[in-house]
DNA sequence: AGCTATTAATAATA
DNA sequence: TTATTATTAATAGCT
């Protein structure tokens, strides 16, 4: 359709218009430096959407850390990240609790009350961010951690760490009524930690 | 090459031993509870597949959890999940020290070192599990804890507990120095534990 | 960041 | 769940 030059096409022989396509390669490092960039990034996109779609067939919820090659961090996550973490630190902890501390189990209901405040509040703050960004809905996330601005970035540490620590509180708990419940537990949460710490022993 | 018997093939006419092949689907919740199982498992096993491509190409490190439709967990990591748990932890860490606690980052080796060990440990166990599967080297993991034999799982719980309670002792920290670092030490024990409570309360 | 020839993943089906 | 295969989707190699 349109006219290339000669000296755009000097061998219209040899040279088609066509390039090898796709080749297959074997799965190992790769060790040029420069294709293993535009993989990283080609791959990460495409796991993302993969992840994407599994949430969105199948209803699953899906988190997924990535640490580059460069040491950056990427986090997607449906809902968002560390929503999933929190679940998984829930779950875990709902099955240690069998083996080991029935007494905290009581506060997860509680724990999940406030961790959704928390993270709504925390997901408004990105959602205005996400908004501008246009992407769609706010429904899913990537956080390229390292490319935020540094204002965006305070707040997102602040917002995790508050999260976190709500969600850590009942660990914060164990630890300390470990670290500190030599002897006096009689009441307050003591006694509920050290059958924790018996629990353990006991498995 | 092999001779079907007649009545294994009725309509040679008719009937084609093809398929309509994949069809191009839209990206919106499965509503067959049938196909959705089978997209699941397909999807997770490809997405799994894909993260272990992106880790070994490019020298990425990832982790992911899936939370099935039915509730049940998957987990894959290189290396191992909680690894990379503990990574993003600790990077966030980090980062949250920048902006709040300087004193405990210099806890972060020590750390890491009875992580390490602890890790190991874990890791061993699962080995074994692993090598009986005869999977890739013990290199790569995937964990559906649910199908976990009783002993193999509450070994899991145990090893999961130990682990987490080293990385996140560090967290521990943080949440102590900040209830406790102000002034109120009077409040040590009982407010710190109850702050699990109060934090409750005030969101 | 785009473009194709290919390979890889997978929807439908058995 | 596992296998087959027609198709679509992802992407390796170039620009």
């Amino acid at each position: 359709m349109d006219n290339s030059r000669s000296n755009e096409k000097v061998n219209d022989e040899n040279r088609r218009n066509t390039t090898k396509g796709r080749q297959k390669i074997e799965i190992k490092k790769l060790e040029d430096k420069n294709s293993l960039q535009v993989t990283f990034s080609k791959r990460r996109s495409g796991l993302f959407t993969k992840a994407m779609e599994l949430c969105v067939l199948c209803g699953a919820e899906v988190g997924i850390v990535v640490f580059s090659p460069n040491r950056k961090t990427f986090l997607v996550g449906h809902p968002d990240f560390d929503t999933i973490l929190n679940r998984y630190l829930n779950e875990n902890q709902s099955n240690a609790e069998v083996v080991t501390i029935p007494s905290v189990q009581q506060h997860n209901k509680e724990y999940e009350e406030a961790m959704k405040e928390l993270e709504k509040e925390k997901k408004r703050g990105k959602m205005i961010e996400e908004e501008k960004k246009n992407k769609n809905g706010g429904f899913w996330w990537e956080e390229p951690i390292d490319e935020m601005g540094m204002e965006e970035l305070e707040e997102y540490v602040k917002a995790v760490k508050r999260l976190r620590g709500k969600v850590e509180s009942r660990v914060t708990e164990m630890m300390i009524s470990e670290y500190l419940v030599p002897n006096n537990e009689q009441d307050l949460l003591g006694d509920t930690v050290v059958s924790g710490n018996e629990a353990r022993d006991c498995h």
